[in-house]
DNA sequence: TGTGGAATAT
DNA sequence: TATATTCCAC
Protein backbone atom coordinates (compact mmCIF):
# COMPACT_ATOMS: atom_id res chain seq x y z
CA UNK A 1 0.00 0.00 0.00
CA UNK A 2 2.60 2.49 1.03
CA UNK A 3 5.47 2.29 -1.29
CA UNK A 4 7.58 4.76 0.61
CA UNK A 5 7.60 2.31 3.45
CA UNK A 6 9.59 -0.20 1.53
CA UNK A 7 11.75 2.51 0.11
CA UNK A 8 12.56 3.71 3.49
CA UNK A 9 13.27 0.26 4.62
CA UNK A 10 15.69 -0.63 1.90
CA UNK A 11 17.39 2.72 2.10
CA UNK A 12 17.64 2.50 5.76
CA UNK A 13 19.26 -0.81 5.58
CA UNK A 14 21.63 -0.02 2.75
CA UNK A 15 24.06 2.10 4.62
CA UNK A 16 24.14 0.14 7.74
CA UNK A 17 27.55 -0.32 9.19
CA UNK A 18 28.57 -3.85 9.73
CA UNK A 19 27.97 -5.25 13.17
CA UNK A 20 31.67 -5.39 13.75
CA UNK A 21 31.90 -1.70 13.24
CA UNK A 22 29.56 -0.74 15.90
CA UNK A 23 29.35 -3.24 18.61
CA UNK A 24 30.94 -2.52 21.90
CA UNK A 25 30.29 -6.15 22.44
CA UNK A 26 32.51 -6.48 25.42
CA UNK A 27 30.27 -4.15 27.28
CA UNK A 28 27.26 -6.25 26.65
CA UNK A 29 28.99 -9.16 28.22
CA UNK A 30 29.25 -7.45 31.52
CA UNK A 31 26.35 -8.44 33.64
CA UNK A 32 24.36 -5.69 35.24
CA UNK A 33 25.37 -6.91 38.64
CA UNK A 34 29.01 -6.80 37.82
CA UNK A 35 28.61 -3.47 36.18
CA UNK A 36 27.07 -2.03 39.25
CA UNK A 37 29.40 -3.78 41.64
CA UNK A 38 32.45 -2.47 39.86
CA UNK A 39 30.97 0.82 38.90
CA UNK A 40 31.15 0.02 35.24
CA UNK A 41 28.75 1.87 33.09
CA UNK A 42 27.36 -0.25 30.34
CA UNK A 43 24.47 0.54 28.10
CA UNK A 44 22.63 -2.52 29.14
CA UNK A 45 22.73 -2.22 32.84
CA UNK A 46 19.08 -1.45 32.54
CA UNK A 47 18.43 -5.13 32.59
CA UNK A 48 17.79 -4.92 36.21
CA UNK A 49 19.38 -1.76 37.28
CA UNK A 50 18.52 1.84 37.05
CA UNK A 51 22.01 3.22 36.78
CA UNK A 52 21.75 5.33 33.68
CA UNK A 53 24.36 5.49 30.96
CA UNK A 54 26.80 8.35 31.07
CA UNK A 55 24.91 10.30 28.48
CA UNK A 56 21.85 10.51 30.59
CA UNK A 57 20.80 13.50 32.53
CA UNK A 58 22.39 13.22 35.93
CA UNK A 59 19.56 14.99 37.64
CA UNK A 60 17.11 12.56 36.18
CA UNK A 61 17.95 9.60 38.31
CA UNK A 62 14.90 8.86 40.33
CA UNK A 63 16.76 6.44 42.51
CA UNK A 64 20.10 8.11 42.50
CA UNK A 65 20.03 8.21 46.22
CA UNK A 66 20.28 4.49 46.37
CA UNK A 67 23.55 4.66 44.59
CA UNK A 68 25.00 7.16 46.95
CA UNK A 69 26.00 4.44 49.30
CA UNK A 70 29.73 3.91 49.20
CA UNK A 71 29.25 0.26 49.89
CA UNK A 72 27.92 -1.35 46.80
CA UNK A 73 28.73 -4.99 46.55
CA UNK A 74 26.18 -6.66 48.75
CA UNK A 75 23.65 -4.01 47.89
CA UNK A 76 23.95 -4.64 44.21
CA UNK A 77 21.65 -7.60 44.32
CA UNK A 78 19.09 -5.74 46.28
CA UNK A 79 19.29 -2.82 43.93
CA UNK A 80 19.10 -5.06 40.95
CA UNK A 81 15.90 -6.48 42.26
CA UNK A 82 14.23 -3.33 43.36
CA UNK A 83 15.13 -0.91 40.65
CA UNK A 84 12.71 -0.32 37.89
CA UNK A 85 13.45 -1.19 34.35
CA UNK A 86 12.98 1.39 31.70
CA UNK A 87 9.70 1.67 29.97
CA UNK A 88 9.45 -0.40 26.87
CA UNK A 89 8.36 1.20 23.66
CA UNK A 90 6.73 -1.14 21.23
CA UNK A 91 8.18 -0.20 17.90
CA UNK A 92 6.65 -1.65 14.76
CA UNK A 93 9.57 -4.00 14.46
CA UNK A 94 9.18 -5.24 17.96
CA UNK A 95 5.47 -5.54 17.46
CA UNK A 96 6.06 -7.52 14.32
CA UNK A 97 8.11 -9.93 16.28
CA UNK A 98 5.32 -10.15 18.75
CA UNK A 99 2.80 -10.87 16.02
CA UNK A 100 5.08 -13.46 14.52
CA UNK A 101 5.38 -15.20 17.82
CA UNK A 102 1.66 -15.10 18.42
CA UNK A 103 1.03 -16.39 14.96
CA UNK A 104 3.44 -19.19 15.47
CA UNK A 105 1.89 -20.19 18.73
CA UNK A 106 -1.61 -19.74 17.54
CA UNK A 107 -3.80 -17.00 18.83
CA UNK A 108 -5.45 -19.35 21.26
CA UNK A 109 -2.37 -20.71 22.91
CA UNK A 110 -0.32 -17.59 22.78
CA UNK A 111 0.27 -16.56 26.34
CA UNK A 112 2.71 -14.01 27.64
CA UNK A 113 5.37 -16.38 28.78
CA UNK A 114 5.57 -18.39 25.62
CA UNK A 115 5.32 -15.32 23.46
CA UNK A 116 8.14 -13.78 25.40
CA UNK A 117 10.25 -16.88 24.99
CA UNK A 118 9.56 -17.11 21.32
CA UNK A 119 10.29 -13.48 20.74
CA UNK A 120 13.58 -13.99 22.42
CA UNK A 121 14.31 -10.36 22.95
CA UNK A 122 16.71 -9.54 25.69
CA UNK A 123 15.21 -7.44 28.36
CA UNK A 124 11.67 -8.17 27.36
CA UNK A 125 9.62 -9.37 30.28
CA UNK A 126 6.51 -11.42 30.62
CA UNK A 127 4.80 -8.33 31.97
CA UNK A 128 5.80 -6.36 28.91
CA UNK A 129 4.28 -8.98 26.72
CA UNK A 130 1.19 -9.45 28.85
CA UNK A 131 0.46 -5.80 28.74
CA UNK A 132 0.93 -5.62 25.01
CA UNK A 133 -1.04 -8.77 24.47
CA UNK A 134 -3.91 -7.33 26.42
CA UNK A 135 -4.07 -4.38 24.15
CA UNK A 136 -3.52 -6.44 21.04
CA UNK A 137 -6.47 -8.62 21.92
CA UNK A 138 -8.63 -5.59 22.24
CA UNK A 139 -7.41 -4.52 18.85
CA UNK A 140 -8.21 -7.90 17.38
CA UNK A 141 -11.61 -7.77 18.92
CA UNK A 142 -12.23 -4.45 17.29
CA UNK A 143 -10.97 -5.78 14.01
CA UNK A 144 -13.29 -8.71 14.24
CA UNK A 145 -16.15 -6.44 15.02
CA UNK A 146 -15.65 -4.26 12.01
CA UNK A 147 -13.48 -6.26 9.71
CA UNK A 148 -15.45 -5.01 6.74
CA UNK A 149 -14.93 -1.40 7.54
CA UNK A 150 -11.28 -1.59 8.38
CA UNK A 151 -9.51 -0.32 11.46
CA UNK A 152 -11.23 2.27 13.46
CA UNK A 153 -11.13 3.55 16.94
CA UNK A 154 -7.85 4.34 18.51
CA UNK A 155 -5.73 5.72 15.69
CA UNK A 156 -2.49 5.75 17.60
CA UNK A 157 -2.84 2.18 18.68
CA UNK A 158 -4.00 1.08 15.31
CA UNK A 159 -1.05 2.70 13.72
CA UNK A 160 1.28 0.43 15.59
CA UNK A 161 -0.85 -2.64 15.28
CA UNK A 162 -1.51 -1.99 11.63
CA UNK A 163 2.20 -1.83 11.05
CA UNK A 164 2.24 -5.59 11.12
CA UNK A 165 -0.54 -7.32 9.28
CA UNK A 166 -2.81 -9.37 11.41
CA UNK A 167 -2.61 -12.95 10.20
CA UNK A 168 -5.95 -13.69 8.67
CA UNK A 169 -6.71 -16.56 10.96
CA UNK A 170 -6.42 -14.29 13.97
CA UNK A 171 -9.73 -12.90 12.95
CA UNK A 172 -11.35 -16.27 12.48
CA UNK A 173 -12.72 -18.05 15.43
CA UNK A 174 -11.95 -21.71 15.62
CA UNK A 175 -9.03 -21.72 13.29
CA UNK A 176 -6.61 -24.25 14.71
CA UNK A 177 -3.12 -23.43 15.67
CA UNK A 178 -1.15 -22.26 12.77
CA UNK A 179 1.72 -24.62 12.50
CA UNK A 180 1.60 -24.01 8.83
CA UNK A 181 1.96 -20.34 9.29
CA UNK A 182 5.46 -19.10 8.84
CA UNK A 183 5.87 -16.56 11.51
CA UNK A 184 9.46 -15.67 11.28
CA UNK A 185 11.08 -14.05 8.36
CA UNK A 186 13.48 -16.26 6.49
CA UNK A 187 16.94 -16.64 7.81
CA UNK A 188 18.36 -14.44 5.13
CA UNK A 189 16.01 -11.72 6.09
CA UNK A 190 16.85 -12.28 9.67
CA UNK A 191 20.38 -11.44 8.89
CA UNK A 192 19.24 -8.16 7.53
CA UNK A 193 17.14 -7.56 10.50
CA UNK A 194 19.98 -8.29 12.80
CA UNK A 195 22.23 -5.97 10.97
CA UNK A 196 19.62 -3.36 11.34
CA UNK A 197 19.50 -3.93 15.02
CA UNK A 198 23.21 -3.80 15.22
CA UNK A 199 23.19 -0.61 13.29
CA UNK A 200 20.77 0.93 15.63
CA UNK A 201 22.83 -0.39 18.45
CA UNK A 202 25.82 1.37 17.12
CA UNK A 203 24.41 4.78 17.20
CA UNK A 204 24.67 5.48 20.84
CA UNK A 205 22.91 8.72 20.70
CA UNK A 206 24.18 9.91 17.38
CA UNK A 207 21.16 9.27 15.30
CA UNK A 208 21.10 10.38 11.79
CA UNK A 209 17.83 11.58 10.41
CA UNK A 210 17.94 9.31 7.42
CA UNK A 211 17.37 6.46 9.75
CA UNK A 212 14.05 7.94 10.52
CA UNK A 213 12.75 8.15 13.96
CA UNK A 214 14.17 5.63 16.26
CA UNK A 215 11.33 4.36 18.28
CA UNK A 216 9.93 6.88 20.57
CA UNK A 217 12.07 7.80 23.44
CA UNK A 218 10.09 8.84 26.35
CA UNK A 219 8.13 11.46 24.58
CA UNK A 220 6.46 9.51 21.86
CA UNK A 221 5.12 12.29 19.81
CA UNK A 222 7.41 15.20 20.28
CA UNK A 223 9.71 14.08 17.51
CA UNK A 224 12.84 14.58 19.52
CA UNK A 225 15.67 12.15 19.45
CA UNK A 226 17.13 11.00 22.64
CA UNK A 227 19.76 8.43 23.37
CA UNK A 228 19.45 5.13 21.68
CA UNK A 229 21.69 2.64 23.37
CA UNK A 230 20.61 -0.47 21.72
CA UNK A 231 23.06 -3.21 22.09
CA UNK A 232 23.11 -6.49 20.46
CA UNK A 233 23.59 -9.11 23.02
CA UNK A 234 23.84 -12.76 22.67
CA UNK A 235 22.29 -13.04 19.30
CA UNK A 236 21.57 -16.43 18.04
CA UNK A 237 20.28 -17.13 14.60
CA UNK A 238 18.57 -20.40 14.17
CA UNK A 239 17.38 -21.82 10.98
CA UNK A 240 14.17 -23.44 12.01
CA UNK A 241 10.86 -21.83 11.73
CA UNK A 242 9.95 -20.38 15.02
CA UNK A 243 13.35 -20.83 16.44
CA UNK A 244 14.32 -17.76 18.28
CA UNK A 245 16.64 -15.06 17.28
CA UNK A 246 17.97 -13.35 20.27
CA UNK A 247 17.73 -9.66 20.05
CA UNK A 248 18.27 -7.11 22.59
CA UNK A 249 16.40 -4.22 23.90
CA UNK A 250 18.44 -1.68 25.61
CA UNK A 251 17.80 1.39 27.50
CA UNK A 252 17.09 4.92 26.73
CA UNK A 253 16.46 7.84 28.84
CA UNK A 254 14.51 10.76 27.68
CA UNK A 255 15.23 14.31 28.60
CA UNK A 256 12.63 14.21 31.29
CA UNK A 257 14.45 11.41 33.01
CA UNK A 258 12.09 8.70 32.03
CA UNK A 259 13.86 5.62 30.88
CA UNK A 260 12.56 3.84 27.90
CA UNK A 261 13.36 0.60 26.25
CA UNK A 262 12.91 0.30 22.58
CA UNK A 263 14.00 -1.69 19.62
CA UNK A 264 14.72 -0.62 16.08
CA UNK A 265 13.81 2.54 14.35
CA UNK A 266 10.21 2.89 13.50
CA UNK A 267 10.95 4.27 10.12
CA UNK A 268 7.46 5.44 9.60
CA UNK A 269 5.63 8.62 10.42
C1' DT B 1 3.35 -21.13 43.54
C1' DG B 2 3.42 -19.44 39.08
C1' DT B 3 0.75 -17.73 35.40
C1' DG B 4 -2.84 -15.40 32.67
C1' DG B 5 -5.73 -11.80 32.15
C1' DA B 6 -8.59 -7.91 33.49
C1' DA B 7 -8.59 -3.78 35.98
C1' DT B 8 -6.30 -0.02 37.46
C1' DA B 9 -2.39 3.20 37.96
C1' DT B 10 1.17 6.08 36.16
C1' DT C 1 -2.25 7.27 25.48
C1' DA C 2 0.99 3.67 26.04
C1' DT C 3 2.80 0.90 29.12
C1' DA C 4 3.38 -0.76 33.90
C1' DT C 5 1.53 -2.60 37.92
C1' DT C 6 -1.80 -4.73 40.75
C1' DC C 7 -5.10 -7.99 41.80
C1' DC C 8 -7.34 -12.18 41.62
C1' DA C 9 -8.78 -16.57 39.72
C1' DC C 10 -6.97 -20.74 38.31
Amino acid sequence: MREDDSNWFSKWEDDLPSPEDLMPLSQTLISPHLAIAFDIQTPNTYTSLQQPPPISTPSSQPNSGEFDSPELGADADEQARTLKRPRLVWTPQLHKRFVDAVAHLGIKSAVPKTIMQLMSVDGLTRENVASHLQKYRLYLKRMQGLSSTGPAGDPATDHLFASSPVPAHFLHQGRPNSDHYLPYVPVAALHHQQQQMAAVAGYHGQLQPRYGQIGHFGSPRNGQFEHPLLNRQNQQVMNRVGAPVRNSVDDFESANGRKVLTLFPTGDD
